[in-house]
DNA sequence: GTATTTCTTTCTGTATACAGGTTTGCATAT
DNA sequence: ATATGCAAACCTGTATACAGAAAGAAATAC
């Protein structure tokens, strides 16, 4: 058996909680989202379990389910523990790392990493997160990348809408980072990466009430998909 | 209802998780093991699904559950993780802490955080963990937090097996820390700190090998339970 | 009109049943 | 003795059934 049903249905359903297509808070009816995603209960419910873990649901004894909430203080707090991870994981990476994944990383950030004209919201998030990602894996702690990916979907839907707004001159920002790596200057790369991140906490607040109402009024799906244009900086 | 069966189950698999009770790669027998803790085969599953999450158990389409494995690598990058995080909350509760929340932490130190002679194993080492907790509970970021009370947890095992060799001058270290803290002198607190978790790091080898024999020699359960005697320095 | 109680409906929590896949042991062949 | 194929036993993956609790609706009291 190469996936099981629980395997499935997890995936979807932390798509359906990362996008909060169900929404935020929403209470978890089984029989009807079982019947929707033409499964039965039990399967559903193993996959719910692993996602209570995760932190895309709650349980609350003999209520069930239900979807995470929409909080500006979580997200703030996931931000600021990103940037612990990640400036300690590029300081590692500025130690370990061979030559040849410094360059491949770089060659991979000059082919897809920095245009981001024409791709959709999502598409441009998930190169963002990639490089990232791509950093930290250089540091070569797998615990570190393992918890550092669960956090980035936590705060995918919030990187969207600061997508979406278009508070986003990445580019430079990311070929400075890039640099200091190449360069294995840990402090200055730890420096940027920290910075970058944390440029990114200042509209934190805005970006959650955004948010809100982006899943209020358009269902939520529209903003993912929406196609980016010129991109200035 | 006020606990369920998937949480009590939850919390007594974990626990023979984090002691290797199961022993590591140990094969899951869904029906022995729900007939031995009094349950169902439905809420066992479901408790073992959130313990998926949590890295207490592995899960193989078509094969099931197993038991976690215990690897040096990975106790490794997860004590390195650990000195990531809490150096950061260090720093963070310098800047965030209250007068009155390092006057209270320092208090409770001195209660009950020092002396270690009398205590089993397990609470010598519930105490270390919870002055580490409590100073990263001031730096103020729950999601730090929750973090590192699910490594803890994975790495208990290993810290008994250091307690139980008497790896230990924490008292001193301890104080140090305390110190700094309360003097907000956050390079120092985590410098201190660092060197603190990095201390353990060296064992790690070691104290892994020594996991291993205590799992399938003693049975592992004897471990928690040994009293600690006079400990020097 | 609001609050309270009761009754109905719905949903959760858990056990159980069963089909299909996996492992295991044995027998046979090399 | 080792490897291969077959068969039986076992176990997992999932659906379903049912009891008891929670939510909601209707009726009554204030």
């Amino acid at each position: 058996m190469s996936e099981t049903r629980v395997d499935d249905l997890f995936r979807r359903l932390k798509a359906k909680a990362v996008s909060f297509e169900l929404r935020p808070g929403d209470r978890i009816n089984e029989g009807a989202l079982a019947a929707e995603l033409g499964a039965s209960r039990t399967p559903l419910r193993e996959a719910l379990n692993r996602l209570v873990a995760e932190r895309f649901f709650e349980f609350r004894p003999g209520q069930g389910f239900y979807c995470r909430g929409l909080e500006a203080r979580e997200i703030f707090d996931l931000f600021e523990l990103r940037k612990v991870l990640e400036t300690a994981a590029v300081r590692a990476a500025c130690e370990r790392a061979s030559d040849a994944e410094l360059k491949a990383l770089k060659a991979r950030l000059n082919a897809e990493g920095l245009e981001t004209k024409g791709l959709s919201v999502a598409e441009a998030c998930a190169r963002d997160e990639a490089f990232h990602v791509g950093i930290a894996e250089l540091g070569g702690n797998a615990e570190l990348v393992a918890q550092l990916r669960l956090i980035n979907e936590r705060i995918r839907f919030i990187r969207w809408i600061e997508m979406a707004a278009r508070v986003k001159q990445s580019k430079k920002q990311h070929v400075a980072i890039m640099e200091a790596l190449a360069a294995r200057n840990a402090n200055k790369a730890a420096r940027l990466l920290g910075e970058h991140i944390e440029k990114r906490m200042d509209q934190i607040l805005d970006s959650v009430r955004a948010g809100i109402a982006s899943i209020y009024v358009d269902g939520g799906e529209v903003l993912q998909d929406r196609v980016l244009g010129e991109v200035e900086a």
